[in-house]
Order: C-alpha cells, then sequence, then structure tokens
DNA sequence: ATTTTTATTTATCGTTTGATAATTAAATCG
DNA sequence: CGATTTAATTATCAAACGATAAATAAAAAT
C-alpha cells in the first residue's frame, strides 16, 4: 500500500479508535483494528503523541466552515430563520460519535486546540448572537455597551440545548428524538421567545 | 492510623484524582498523594477496579436527595419558584469538580451507573417539568396523552442550558458567570417563557 | 533480470503497571 | 511487660506497553 493511503487509514482508524476508548487506547489494539502489526504506526509516526496530535488537527479542522458565522448576522433574515439555519448546518458537523467524544475527552485533558476552538466559538456564535439578541430587542449596540459575563451566559443557553443534546447521545449513549433538525427549531423558537424576557434585567444589573 | 478513617481517606483522595486523571490514573500516582506505599492500597481494596467501583458508589449516592422531586411537583407554588429552587439545590451538588467530572468520564466508558442515575432524572425532573408544564398550558395530563420523545426533549433543553454550564467550567475550564444562582433564574424564566411557545406544536406533531 | 529502495513483519528492549509475598513497625491486649 | 494482632513498608513478579533494531517481503528502478 502506498504511504500517502496508508497514513490516512491510520489516522482515520486512530481517529475512531481515541474517539472511542480515550487517549490511552493501546497502540497494540489499534494496530489490530488495522490489520497491521503495531511497530508499523512507528513508522508512519514517531510517537503516540505525535499520532494523537495528528487526529486532533484532523478532527478540529473539518468542524468549522468559516461560512457559517455570516449565517447569523445576516440580517436580511429574520433572526429565527438565521440561527436555525446555522444550527442545522453545525449540527451536521457536530452531531456525530467522532466529534463529541474527542472534544469531550481532549476538553477534559486540557488540551490547548479545546479552548482555541472554544474561543472560535465565543467570537463568531456567542458575541454575535448576543449582539442580534440586543438589536431585535431594540437595546445598544456591543460597540457602545460591552456584552457582560452574564448577558453571554444567555447565548451559552441556547448553545448548550443544543450540544448536550449531542453528550447525552454520543457519551452518555442515550436515545435523543429521531427528528434533530424540529428539536433544533425547537430550541431557537424557545429561546427567541424566551431571552428577551430575561435580557433587559441581565443588561441592568451589569451596569451597575 | 484506623481502618475505618484509612479507607475513607483512600476512597476519598481517589475521588478526586480520578476526576481530574481518570481512571486510567496510575495506582502509584495515587499512593504518593495520599502519602503511603502503592501496595497498601491493596490492604484495603482487592483490585483498582474495585476501588473505581467504591468511588461511583460515593460519587453517585451523594448526587441525589430524595426530597428534590417533591420541589417540582407541589403546587402550591408558582411552577417558576418551583424550577428555580431545584435547579438551585441541585446545582449545590452538581456545580462540583469531582461530580461534573467524574459523570462524563463515567458516561464515556458507559459504565451502567450513569444510566442509573440518568433514569432517576428522567423520572423525577424531566417527565415531572413536561407534566407541571403541561398543567400550566391547560394541555392534556400524562395520563392521559403520554409524553412523547420530542416532548422529553424539551425537558433536556432546560436540563442542557444547566448542566452544560458546568460541562463548560469543570471539564472545558471555560470561566462562567460568578452568580450561578442568578444564571439559573435565568435559564428557569428564558424557558418558562419560550416552552410554551413550542409546546403546543410538539404535541400536535405526535399526536398524527 | 538484477539491484535498489521501500513497505511491513518478527523479535526484542526498557519501563511501567497492577498485583502479591515477605518483612518491619506499630498498636492492642492479657 | 511480653505476646499477639494488625497496619504499613520493602522487595518483587508477571503482564502490558511504548518504542527500537534487525529481518523479510514486495515494489521500483536501472
Amino acid at each position: 500500500m502506498g504511504p500517502k493511503a496508508r497514513e490516512a487509514l491510520i489516522v482515520e482508524e486512530a481517529t475512531n479508535f481515541f474517539a472511542e476508548q480515550g487517549f490511552e487506547g493501546k497502540t497494540r489494539d489499534l494496530s489490530k483494528r488495522l490489520g497491521v502489526t503495531q511497530p508499523l504506526l512507528y513508522r508512519y509516526f514517531p510517537s503516540k503523541e505525535s499520532l494523537i496530535e495528528r487526529v486532533y488537527q484532523d478532527v478540529y479542522v473539518k468542524r468549522w466552515d468559516p461560512e457559517w458565522g455570516g449565517l447569523i448576522t445576516d440580517r436580511s433574515r429574520p433572526l429565527a430563520d438565521r440561527l436555525i439555519a446555522f444550527y442545522k448546518a453545525y449540527a451536521g458537523a457536530i452531531y456525530d460519535f467522532v466529534w463529541v467524544r474527542i472534544f469531550l475527552y481532549s476538553g477534559l485533558k486540557g488540551v490547548d486546540i479545546n479552548d482555541r476552538y472554544l474561543a472560535i466559538v465565543k467570537d463568531k456564535v456567542l458575541l454575535p448572537v448576543c449582539a442580534e439578541l440586543r438589536h431585535e430587542s431594540g437595546l445598544p449596540s456591543p460597540d457602545t455597551l460591552p456584552i457582560g459575563a452574564e448577558e453571554l451566559e444567555l447565548a451559552w443557553s441556547l448553545h448548550g440545548m443544543f450540544f448536550y443534546r449531542a453528550v447525552r447521545h454520543f457519551a452518555y449513549g442515550l436515545p435523543i428524538a429521531e427528528n434533530t433538525d424540529q428539536a433544533i427549531e425547537n430550541d431557537v423558537r424557545l429561546f427567541l421567545a424566551g431571552a428577551p424576557v430575561v435580557h433587559r434585567g441581565i443588561i441592568e444589573r451589569a451596569s451597575t
């Protein structure tokens, strides 16, 4: 087998393997699943750690499409439509066994790529959601009045509804509603109906 | 040191240790933290697995107070008050480094005690929340019309807002709003304002 | 076809790891 | 106090693990 194909095969199977077993999974078990001998792994990667690092790259890079950011901020459409469109698209990448578990395992381990990813989520999702929510309610823009911690927590609530569904399914193995698109739509509508009720209070508390 | 005190000390430190490192943490590292030698652990526990089992018991048992169930169903108080009271009390046990991480690690591992705990959450929290929500909106009681999967998903949304806050903090190491009581109150008020907007549609879809 | 390169395997090393056996130190008890 | 039990340590085992070296098989090149 050609080196490129073999390497790709190793990374792919290692991703599934570590998603299942965690990063303490043994190289011998991985090689068995690949149908090759364990030392062969070390011809393609100098160490187990370097293979794990490669898995991180492979997994994380594929899970953020720069297009998504624009979906939220495009004020030519109703906010509900935008958020539903974004979270449905996002679910296409995120509602996935490998992603959820690698993300949780690396998060628990405290890996830096996790922080970097969450910084993107904050910048491209949470803060924009807060900004749009303010705009809808006729509240001051973030340029005038910065978004505070409690307000950010509000956007995290929507994100929590959305992502915890995946945790329940792929980490705990619980069943979830068959129609996840419908569930996402419910999340967004619930959020947009409920958030304005608490938003003003949050801003008032922040400005004292 | 007396055997009872020593055993309690081992379990306590093992709990912290496994919460940090995961269950692949080495017995030698644990013993080092306890200030004892590694073989001593095997005088108190026949195997590492049995110590882990003991940690499960210790951790999980302390995290569900039977009193909590009653908080949700007591119709002498407004539903908002009840849910706020419940989730604040629950947070006292759940917003905790050890709990969140042991829960996630054991969930990822697929340990059965996790399923048993989640069954309690479903019975004592999620289904009652759906029932109370129906009562508030003048919808049929669960005795008449069983609670469906999409409807349960609605209660999970509130739970997700609540629990994902803990995951963010204790698993990812992200900062959260200082006043968690206020954040919980916001979650509940957002939920109670938003849920009725989608609830009827969910039930209609279920009955077709 | 023979040589050279490269992919893969076999064999093995040095540590680490969970666990046990033998020994020492410290209580406990008559 | 001395005898006996018990807590804890030292020493060590066998298996597992990440990693390396040497050998083989399969392509590629001349």
